[in-house]
RNA sequence: GGGCCCGUGGUGUAGUGGUAGCACACCGCCCUCGCAAGGCGGAGGUCCCGGGUUCAAUUCCCGGCGGGUCCA
C-alpha cells in the first residue's frame, strides 16, 4: 500500500449532473470534506458523525424492503438500464494471488478486466458480490451495523476502453445512483449528498463519491482511472465504473429499525435474542443507534459511559443498561461471524492454520469465546442450524454443505473445548515456572494456546481469588511482538510473448520434431518451436534427446523462461549451432505417463468433489512420472469408505472413456460457461484460457499435456491419504502403467511373505501379529528368567563375599540393567552389603555402589563413598544418596584392573574409619 | 509462509544429565447382601523418530515427523 496521498482536482465532479439538478460544492465544518448538495445552505457533509442519523424509525424510502428485496430491487434496476446480472463470485478469491477473500465486487474483475488484457463476462454487469472484510472485526456489533465482516456490495461496472467501447462515466454512473435512490425507492433528493474522496487501493486509484442518505453512506461511486507507477499517477487504458452499494446498508435505511442487523436477519435475530434470553426495549436500542457512530472498540469506556447516560435519560438502572447492550452487541457478533464462517467454509476455507482457513478458525474461536463466557456454548448449533437455513434462501450451495459445517464446527468446538479444559493446569504450570502470570506469560499463553487474556484473568479471579491486569491494548502488543506485516503489492502480469511454438499444444502425442536452434545458454538449448513440455501446473518438464549437427544431446529437464522454452541438456552446447536444425525425440514412456498422471488429476478432483463435498478445491498438485498427488482442502482425513468411493467414482470416469479436449477460450467465456471452478490450479494469467475439459465430468483451466480420452489412464490407484497440515489433505496416486506396476509389485511382496510365513496371502496379517505377540511374550518370559537368574546370582555372591570390617563386599561385572536389578535384590536380603556394579559402556566405565541399610548405620555412605573413589580411579561424574550412587567416566585401567583397585580402596576406606 | 508451545503406560500429566513417578481407568484381594466409596496389592512405557555431544541422554544440541496455537 502506498503512503502517497493523492488530492482530487476542485472541478473533478464539475459536471453536468450536478449542474442539472442544482448541486452545489461545499466544504464540511467537522469534516473538512467537500461535497455536493441541493440545499445551499448545508455545511456538514451528511455523514455521520458529523450528523446523526436521521432515518431510524423514519425512513426516507417509499416502502420498507427486506434484504432480498432490496438486493433484487437493485439488480433489475440496472439489468433494466442495460447490466447484465451475473452471479456472484466465491467469498475465496483463488483466482487472485494479492487477496485471500473476496473484499469488493472489482476484485472480481482485478486485474486482467480492469487492465484491458481480458474482457469481462459482460459489459456493462451488475452483481451483488458477498465480500469479506476483516479490519473492523472489532467493531462489528458495536456500530449497530455500519460495520460488517461480511456484507454484499452491489456492484454496477462499466469497462470504458480508451478509443474503444465505451459506456458511460461520472454523469450516468450518478445518475444511475440518484435515479435508483429518487425514483425507485423514493429518497427525497434533498436528502442525498454526494462527498468527494480520492479513493486508492491495489495499484490503482480514482477520484470517487461517496452517495449519503440521512447520515448514513450507503454507496462509493469510483471511477478508477489511473494506475499508481513509481509514485504517479498513470492513466490505465480502460476506464472502470467501480460503484458499490451496501446492500444491507440500503435496507436498513429503508426500515428505519434500531441496527442494520434487524434488517439483514429479520426473524434470526428475533429467535436468537428470544432463544438466549435478551430482552431489550427497543426505545434503548434506537437511543443506542444514534451514538453507534461514535462507539470504537478501543473506546469502551466511553461506550459505556454514553450507555449509562441513555439509562439515566430513560429512568433505568445503569448497569442493567450496559450489561444488556453488551450482551447485545454479542448477539450481533455470533450472527455476523457464523455467517461469515458459513460462506468461508462453502468456498472451500476449512478452519487451518494457514491462509484464509485461519479466517475462519478465527470467527468460529470468537463465537466459541462469547458462548463460552455467556454460558451458551451448547446453542452453537442452533445458531449455526438457523444461519443456515436463513441464508441458504439468499445464497448459492448453503444447504448443500450443511453437514459440511456442523461437522467443521464441532470438530472445531471440541479442539477449543480441549484448550479450555487445560487452562487450570496451565495457568499452575506458567504460575510454578514464573512465580506470578504477567504481561509476557499472557502472550505466550495467548501464542501458544490461543486462550485470550481476559479468559485467564476470568478464571484467575472466579477460581483462584487472584487479579491480574490486562492491557488494554493487548492485541496491539502481541501484533508489535509478531513483527509489522508485509502485504504483498498486487503484480499485473504481462504475459511474455512466447518464443517457442509450443508444438505440445496442437498435438500432445508429438513424440519428436525438426526445429531450428534460435539460441544456446551455458546448460540449454532453445529452439524456434518444440514438443518438449515445460515444467509447469504441477508437471515436471520432459526429457528425451536433441540431435543437433550429428552430436547428440541428453535432455534433462525443460522449463518456460518469459516464454522461452529451455531444454537444459547434459553437456554445454557450442555457440556454433544457433542456426542449426535439430531433431528431437522425448522420452515418450515417461511423458505419456506424466499425461495418464495429469488427467487422472482432474478426473480425481471432481471424484472428490462429488464424494466429500463442494467445498472441496485444490491447493496443490504434483504430477511425476511414477506417481501423482493432489492436495485439496477438507476438515479430516476421509474415512476408509470414503477412499474406496472416491476411487471407484475415478475409475468410472476411466471407464467411460470420455473425450478429453483443450479448448482456447476467452476468460469472460469460460467463468461464464463453468464458473468459478475453473480455478482450481489457481491463479491464471492472461485473457484467453485453455480449458481442460473432461467429456462431462471436469473442466479447469490448465497448461498441462493430456491423454485425449479417459479410457487411456487404464486405471487409478489411490496408495495414500493424509493430513499435510489442517485443513489440507494429500491423496497420493498413481495412473496407468504405473498403477499396474505398483499393484503387481506389491503382489511380489505379499506373495513373498507368504512363503516365508509359510501361510496363504490371506493370512499374512494374522501370521504377523502372532509373531509380534509371540515376540512380545519371549521378551517377558525371557526378562523374569533374567531376573530369577540375578536374585539366584545375589545369594550366591552373597555367600561367597569377601568380610571387610564386617560388612559383606560384592563386585560384580556386567551390564547396567543387570547390576541395579542385582543390587536392588541384595540390599533388600541383606543389611550388611556392600554391592559394587561394574560396566564398561562405549569409551568409558560406570559404577554404581548400593550400600544395605547396617552398613549405612555404620557410617558407609554410597555417595561419599564413590565420589572419592572416582576421583581417585577415573574422571567423570555421579549423582546419588547414602543408600545408592552412580557414577561414570574415563578410565584407563581395564575393567579387572579397575575391579581390583576399587574392590583395595573400599576396603583401604573401611578400614581407615 | 513465519513465530511460539508441546510430544512420557489406555487417558491426563509431573519430572530430571545418573533406578521414570503421580492421578484416573484396568485386574485381583479386603470391607459389603449388592452397589458406590474406602483400604491393600498388581499388570501396563522403544519417555515420537534419527543423528550429535557425553563415561552416561527421556533430559542438552541439530534434523525430521506429529499435535496445538498465534500472525500474515
Amino acid at each position: 500500500m502506498s503512503g502517497l496521498e493523492f488530492r482530487i482536482r476542485d472541478d473533478e465532479f464539475d459536471i453536468d449532473f450536478m449542474r442539472e439538478h442544482g448541486y452545489t460544492r461545499r466544504k464540511c465544518r467537522v469534516c473538512g470534506a467537500f461535497f455536493w448538495t441541493p440545499d445551499p445552505d448545508q455545511d456538514v457533509c451528511g455523514e455521520s458523525p458529523c450528523v446523526d442519523y436521521t432515518f431510524l424509525r423514519n425512513p426516507p424510502t417509499r416502502r420498507r424492503y427486506s434484504l432480498g428485496e432490496m438486493r433484487e430491487e437493485f439488480l433489475k434496476f440496472f439489468e433494466r438500464n442495460g447490466h447484465t446480472i451475473i452471479d456472484p463470485y466465491p467469498v475465496v478469491a483463488r483466482w487472485r494471488d494479492d487477496l485471500l477473500v473476496t473484499i469488493a465486487s472489482i476484485a472480481d474483475f482485478q486485474p486482467y478486466v480492469t487492465a484491458g488484457i481480458s474482457n469481462p463476462p459482460a459489459n456493462p454487469l451488475v452483481v451483488s458480490q458477498p465480500c469479506l472484510r476483516f479490519e473492523d472485526i472489532n467493531n462489528v456489533g458495536l456500530t449497530a451495523g455500519r460495520h460488517l465482516t461480511i456484507f454484499e456490495m452491489g456492484g454496477a461496472h462499466a469497462f470504458n476502453r480508451k478509443g474503444g467501447e465505451y459506456y458511460y462515466w461520472k454523469d450516468g454512473t450518478i445518475a444511475y445512483h440518484h435515479e435508483f435512490a429518487t425514483e425507485v425507492l423514493g429518497v427525497p433528493e434533498e436528502y442525498i449528498t454526494y462527498k468527494e474522496h480520492f479513493w486508492v487501493g491495489g495499484g490503482n486509484a480514482g477520484p470517487d463519491v461517496e452517495g449519503i442518505i440521512n447520515g448514513l453512506e450507503v454507496s462509493t461511486l469510483v471511477f478508477m482511472m489511473y494506475e499508481i507507477v513509481d509514485d504517479k499517477l498513470v492513466e490505465t487504458p480502460v476506464f472502470t465504473v467501480d460503484t458499490g452499494y451496501g446492500i444491507e446498508r440500503w435496507t436498513w435505511l429503508s426500515q428505519g429499525s434500531p441496527s442494520a442487523f434487524h434488517a439483514i436477519y429479520g426473524d434470526v435475530l428475533d429467535k436468537v435474542m428470544s432463544d438466549v434470553g435478551l430482552d431489550i426495549p427497543e426505545e434503548i436500542l434506537y437511543m443506542n443507534s444514534m451514538y453507534s457512530p461514535r462507539y470504537e472498540f478501543e473506546k469502551m469506556d466511553f461506550v459505556r459511559d454514553i450507555r449509562g447516560k441513555i439509562a439515566e435519560k430513560l429512568g433505568l438502572d445503569r448497569d442493567e443498561v450496559i450489561d444488556k447492550l453488551a450482551f447485545y452487541d454479542d448477539v450481533m457478533r455470533i450472527l455476523d461471524h457464523s455467517k461469515a464462517a458459513i460462506l468461508l467454509i462453502r468456498d472451500g476455507a476449512v478452519p487451518s492454520n494457514v491462509k484464509e482457513g485461519y479466517l475462519t478458525r478465527m470467527l468460529l474461536r470468537r463465537i466459541f469465546k462469547i458462548m463460552m463466557m455467556r454460558g451458551l456454548i451448547d446453542y452453537v448449533h442452533r445458531l449455526f442450524g438457523l444461519q443456515i437455513d436463513y441464508w441458504s434462501r439468499h445464497f448459492a450451495n448453503v444447504k448443500d454443505v450443511e453437514d459440511v459445517v456442523f461437522e467443521v464446527v464441532e470438530l472445531e468446538l471440541n479442539r477449543y473445548k480441549g484448550v479450555m479444559d487445560r487452562l487450570p493446569r496451565i495457568v499452575e504450570r506458567y504460575r510454578k515456572k514464573y512465580g506470578s502470570i504477567g504481561l509476557d506469560q499472557l502472550v505466550e499463553i495467548y501464542d501458544s494456546y490461543g486462550i485470550s487474556p481476559d479468559v485467564v484473568s476470568e478464571y484467575m479471579k472466579e477460581s483462584l481469588g487472584i487479579s491480574i491486569e490486562v492491557p488494554a491494548n493487548f492485541y496491539d502488543i502481541v501484533a508489535e511482538r509478531h513483527g509489522a506485516p508485509e502485504r504483498e503489492a498486487e503484480v499485473y502480469v504481462e504475459v511474455a510473448v512466447s518464443r517457442t511454438e509450443p508444438l505440445y499444444y496442437r498435438n500432445s502425442y508429438w513424440k519428436s520434431m525438426t526445429a531450428r536452434v534460435t539460441g544456446v545458454g551455458d546448460n540449454y538449448i532453445v529452439l524456434d518451436k518444440t514438443v518438449f513440455y515445460p515444467e509447469g501446473g504441477g508437471q515436471v518438464g520432459d526429457t528425451g534427446i536433441l540431435l543437433i549437427d550429428g552430436v547428440e544431446y541428453r535432455v534433462v529437464d525443460t522449463k518456460n523462461v518469459a516464454g522461452e522454452i529451455r531444454h537444459y541438456v547434459d553437456r554445454k552446447p557450442d555457440e556454433k549451432i544457433v542456426g542449426a536444425v535439430a531433431r528431437g525425440l522425448i522420452d515418450w514412456d515417461r511423458r505419456y505417463s506424466l499425461m495418464r498422471h495429469h488427467t487422472a488429476t482432474h478426473i480425481l478432483l471432481s471424484a472428490i468433489r462429488k464424494v466429500l463435498g463442494p467445498h472441496v478445491w485444490q491447493t496443490g498438485a504434483s504430477k511425476r512420472p511414477d506417481s501423482a498427488h493432489l492436495d485439496v482442502t477438507h476438515y479430516r482425513l476421509p474415512t476408509d469408505e470414503e477412499v474406496d468411493r472416491i476411487e471407484e467414482l475415478a475409475n468410472d470416469i476411466v471407464s467411460k472413456n470420455l473425450q478429453v479436449e483443450a479448448v482456447w477460450m476467452e476468460r469472460g467465456e469460460a467463468e461464464r460457461r463453468y464458473g468459478p471452478i475453473i480455478y482450481q490450479g489457481g491463479v491464471v494469467p492472461g485473457s484467453m484460457l485453455r480449458l481442460l475439459v473432461v467429456g462431462d465430468w471436469d473442466a479447469e483451466a490448465c497448461g498441462g499435456t493430456h491423454v485425449s480420452s479417459t479410457g487411456e489412464i487404464k486405471y487409478i490407484k489411490i496408495v495414500d491419504v493424509e493430513k499435510i497440515h489442517e485443513g489440507v489433505i494429500r491423496f497420493t496416486f498413481l495412473a496407468g502403467d504405473a498403477a499396474i506396476r505398483r499393484a503387481r509389485r506389491e503382489h511380489k511382496i505379499l506373495d513373498d511373505m507368504s512363503r516365508l510365513l509359510k501361510v496363504s496371502i490371506d493370512e499374512v496379517g494374522d501370521a504377523v501379529k502372532r509373531l509380534l505377540s509371540e515376540k512380545e511374550e519371549l521378551e517377558r518370559d525371557y526378562s523374569n528368567l533374567r531376573r530369577s537368574y540375578l536374585e539366584l546370582l545375589a545369594d550366591k555372591l552373597y555367600k561367597e563375599a569377601a568380610e571387610v570390617d564386617g560388612l559383606k563386599y560384592v563386585d560384580y561385572v556386567g551390564d547396567v540393567e543387570d547390576i541395579i536389578y542385582l543390587s536392588e535384590v541384595l540390599e533388600k536380603r541383606y543389611r550388611d552389603v556392600i554391592v559394587v556394579g561394574i560396566s564398561r559402556i562405549g569409551r568409558g566405565v560406570n559404577v554404581t555402589m548400593m550400600v544395605g541399610v547396617e552398613a549405612r548405620e555404620r557410617g558407609v555412605n554410597a555417595y561419599e563413598l564413590l565420589s572419592s573413589l572416582s576421583r581417585e580411579l577415573f574422571r567423570g561424574g555421579g549423582k546419588g544418596d547414602a543408600r545408592y550412587a552412580r557414577f561414570g567416566g574415563r578410565s584407563e585401567y581395564g575393567i579387572d584392573e579397575l575391579r581390583r583397585r576399587i574392590r583395595s580402596y573400599v576396603e583401604g576406606r573401611l578400614r581407615s574409619r
